[in-house]
DNA sequence: GCACAAATTCAAAGCGCTTTGAAATATTAA
DNA sequence: TTAATATTTCAAAGCGCTTTGAATTTGTGC
């Protein structure tokens, strides 16, 4: 069924059925509903190819996904997607995940800059120094980062006030007698995990805590990760009094230590932990419920796809780049009720 | 830069230079050399849409997404999708992620099917009589289904030996001396959860157990879920001297209401567990190490896109419907070291 | 009834690629 | 050398849509 063919039946010129799909108003009441309904009742569907070729839009959004290092990002990607994919379901848009050997990645983000695949990128995960981002900022495809990155070049991006709030959760920890406090953190390289570093430390010192490189230890999130850094960590001398810890997998690995070292959680060692509210892991079921800093990424993936569409929309109208910071909450529970060890 | 422009400063025509890039016969070695390097240097790129719409193919397979439910999926989502992924970058291919509300699924399925925008679908948990399936069947769409689901007509699957990996898990737990085994699944609408239940009931009844309804429980693959089920189930009387768990997500919060009841995993209680090897949940790692039935589901995705990228290829040549079954291990760890309760 | 403007509709060009069928050139056999 | 064949190149049509600029129809005021 084609444009074509569907302006024959109805004994029109193709331009006038084009027109009445797709809202135009210079075709009269009774022709759009005429055409409307044979559409409907064919079935007719315009071929997204021709589509775009014709408007230089195609109506998706690209995400390019690293095979190697996805391992990476991924419990927490899944989660981040279904925001994305709850956002477009609204606008009527895909995604094009763009599957790339880490090794060819932005050569990857080149060709879609030029190519016209994609309206629009979302990246994901910035490292402090983005190359990415770097490149992109030169080309006129829209894009938004989830996160910030250090970039002389103003860009969209929708993050949280990591560095805040890590500096909050560490106040917290020392208001209620904490002088050492383990953290576990995902890699300093990234730079949301640099902002938790940078919140965290600066805490300490602005309460004359000296900072110890030791107690800080950085990982991939994986439960194990975060047994391996809470064991190593309850190794350390003196023994830390809390944990401050970068999400929910390691928070899994870390009580696991903790049990097994003979400590309660939430009663020897105070616990918090950030909250990206993955649906399958809650904190406050945990046992004991978990203080942690929250902020949905689902969320985050429905603002920052919002952004960007609007962005696509705006076309060439240069628009002023858009940052968003998405709130986060301290919310206090049972891992934190001791005070001092 | 485009195909026009390019042939124009190379002096050819259109047709040559496409038959260049594209390796056909019919142009000599120095011109292609020629058009090559000028491409390369160019940095030219065909128009993606402009190459779809000459030949059909869109090079991108597609994923329906349902917004509504897919908290339910998710926590494997990410994992299956990283297979899926890793296969289309040796084909270099995209994957199309096609957002949509529970309600407009089958629309969406049928939509695809005539739209061209993909050139293969894949089907993900499929319902014991799945919708989409019986709806695809009679399109000439490849797609290939992750799991299997009762259909009077052939299509293509890529599955695991549910029913007979459970029935494994059961027997040996029989054998271990339990007669009492709780079972902690997903929903029985679909066909995955249903054949677990199939293999965990016909076992049972093998060994002349009678099956109690009220051992088997059901529920979306949340920690949360975990722990409400085996809390019901510890409530049961006599109380189950063994689980079997559909998942390492339930498994979590399984673990977390056994302790709670003073019990100790693989001590008091046996354990077994199917693990679809999430990278950041591994259970060896687990305390006690969990037996497990044990398959990669980034494998399955894996396996999976190769399958649909050889249907595609073929083309319209009628191909066999494929099926496969992939490996599932029966990995006694510590959960199961102990006999009766 | 007519001239003029407004409201509808149309034919055709163009988006950037592939592919068919024909033409030009190079190669070989006699 | 010439005819016949093989090799290389080309012009043009077509994929299915949007959109421009023109043409047609309808409506208005006098």
């Amino acid at each position: 069924m084609s444009l074509k063919e569907l302006s024959q039946r109805l004994g029109l010129s193709q331009t006038t059925v084009s027109r009445a799909l797709n809202g135009y108003p210079e075709v009269s009441e009774r022709t759009r509903q005429r055409v409307m309904q044979l559409a409907r009742e064919m079935n007719y569907r315009p071929n997204p190819s021709a589509k775009s070729l014709a408007t230089g839009r195609t109506e998706h959004i690209g995400i390019v996904l690293p095979i190697e290092k996805n391992l990476f990002v991924e419990p927490l990607f899944g989660e981040y997607l279904a925001g994305v994919a709850q956002f477009l379901a609204e606008a009527d848009m895909d995604i094009t995940i763009i599957p790339t050997p880490f090794s060819q990645e932005l050569e990857a983000y080149e060709q879609l800059a030029m190519s016209g695949r994609v309206d629009g990128l979302l990246i994901s995960s910035p490292a402090v120094n983005d190359a990415r981002v770097a490149s992109l900022v030169g080309s006129n495809l829209p894009f938004v980062v989830h996160g910030r990155t250090h970039c002389d070049q103003a860009y969209s991006y929708c993050d949280i006030d990591n560095q805040g709030s890590f500096a909050r959760a560490t106040r917290l920890l020392i208001e209620l007698g904490h002088q050492h406090i383990g953290f576990i953190n995902g890699d300093h390289s990234l730079n949301y995990a640099n902002d938790r570093y940078l919140g965290y430390k600066s805490t300490l010192e602005q309460y004359g805590i000296t900072y110890d490189p030791s107690l800080c230890i950085q990982g991939e999130i994986t439960e194990e990760s975060g047994f391996n850094a809470a064991a190593q960590l309850l190794m350390h001398r003196p023994r830390p009094s809390a944990l401050l810890i970068s999400n929910m997998i390691f928070a899994l690995g870390a009580m696991r230590a903790l049990r097994q070292h003979g400590l309660e959680p939430g009663y020897n060692v105070a616990i918090i932990v950030h909250d990206d509210h993955l649906p399958y892991l809650q904190a406050d079921k945990f046992d004991p419920p978990l203080t942690t800093t929250s902020s949905s990424i689902r969320k985050a993936g429905y603002e920052i796809t919002k952004m960007l569409h609007h962005e696509i929309e705006l076309g060439g109208n240069a628009p002023a780049k858009q940052q968003q910071l998405l709130e986060v909450d301290l919310i206090i529970r049972g891992s934190t009720r001791i005070r001092r060890n």
